[in-house]
DNA sequence: TGTACATCAGTGAACGCGCGTTCACTGATGTAC
DNA sequence: TGTACATCAGTGAACGCGCGTTCACTGATGTAC
């Protein structure tokens, strides 16, 4: 019960197995998230996560899900420092593309078809629905259709944060260091459909 | 020599087992196609594709720049048919959403790590260039840093196109006939960064 | 506080499947003379 | 035109690997009395 845990029962596996294959999908992606490896990794036998997750996809949604967590508070953090919604929806707009650069196995892993279309995996849904509003009440104020420049937003967002995870931008020549002013665009993107500014 | 082929050579297998793997890259994505399904697929045994093809990554190379070719294609088609170089900036960004979104599995064979880094497709580079250089000559005017803009197009083009491909835009509501809308939007990125318009 | 028993976490060996790849072979095609 | 030989495309069985999953088990922990 003291901090020192000599023998037997791990104490958190579930824990450990998670951090292990968080290790493995930075090394090499979804597919190299295999439970034999995550289990010699936290230091106990193949058949032993099978006592904390049910299977492979069960596990892979519970990577998912905390990865989506994860990625909601740092939105979440982003928005929250704001003065007005317009400046949240580009402050958040802006977080959104350098979480992804500096996280792009979890982003990845958010957006892996075996991963988005777990059931297991309520945290994602939450995630997206949560950052469909920031962007709703972030809109300048008279502008088209709210849904097109929401979709607009996410859409860029997105293109931008998966050509830094998939690290197409290098081949294109872009410094990581031109990331700040890349976001910005992000921000720009509100100002489509409205006809003032 | 006629049309009619019977036996034991099969004319164009290299062809057959092409056509075959894109079948399955169709129906379940680039883990879908297999081998040994491949060649049961064009009517022939296990082995048979290694005479036309080193390996798997051989072939998957193959038909990333298969894919390559077409989009490319459609994009230079997209391009031609326009007045000048703005309107043609405008029809390609259209146009590359259009693809992506009719042929989601393409699109996203071309996406893919294993294809992308693959040495065994030149296609996919030269595509990559051209599409580059056709945004580069259809810029507005005077505009900011031309590699910003052309970086602003290419990411709206592609998060509205891997948005469609993955199918993450009917969960938000949008419906296929909402595309043409959407891919204006890719038009109205060229303005951003020019202070006129 | 001590004992008996149920529960539960982790073991490690084994199974089975899917799949990429190889290989000795056979039958067809093309070429030299 | 015909024959001999080299080349080449396709066969089909087999190998081997990586991996997810199961299972009978053992040792530790918690609880009832």
């Amino acid at each position: 019960m003291p901090s020192e845990k000599t023998s037997y029962h791990h104490g958190d596996l579930r824990r450990a197995v998670l951090d292990a294959c968080f290790e493995l999908l930075e090394e090499g992606g979804v597919q190299a998230v295999v439970m034999a490896k995550a289990a010699r990794k936290a230091g106990v036998s193949s058949g032993a996560p099978y006592r904390h997750f049910k299977d492979r996809a069960d596990l892979l949604a519970a990577m998912g899900a905390e990865a989506s967590q994860q990625f909601r508070h740092s939105l979440d953090a982003a928005a929250a420092g704001q003065p007005g919604p317009t400046e949240a929806f580009r402050a958040v707009g802006i977080e959104y593309v350098r979480w992804a650069s500096e996280n792009p196995a979890l982003y990845r892993l958010m957006t892996e078809p075996e991963v988005v279309g777990s059931t297991a995996n309520p945290e994602e849904a939450a995630m997206w629905a949560g950052l469909a509003s920031l962007m709703d009440s972030g809109q300048p104020v008279p502008t088209r259709h709210p849904l097109i420049v929401q979709i607009a937003g996410r859409a860029l967002a997105h293109g931008l944060a998966s050509m830094f995870a998939d690290g197409i931008l290098p081949t294109l020549g872009v410094d990581p260091r031109h990331a700040e002013r890349l976001t910005e665009l992000v921000t720009e993107v509100t100002a489509i459909g409205s006809p003032e500014e």
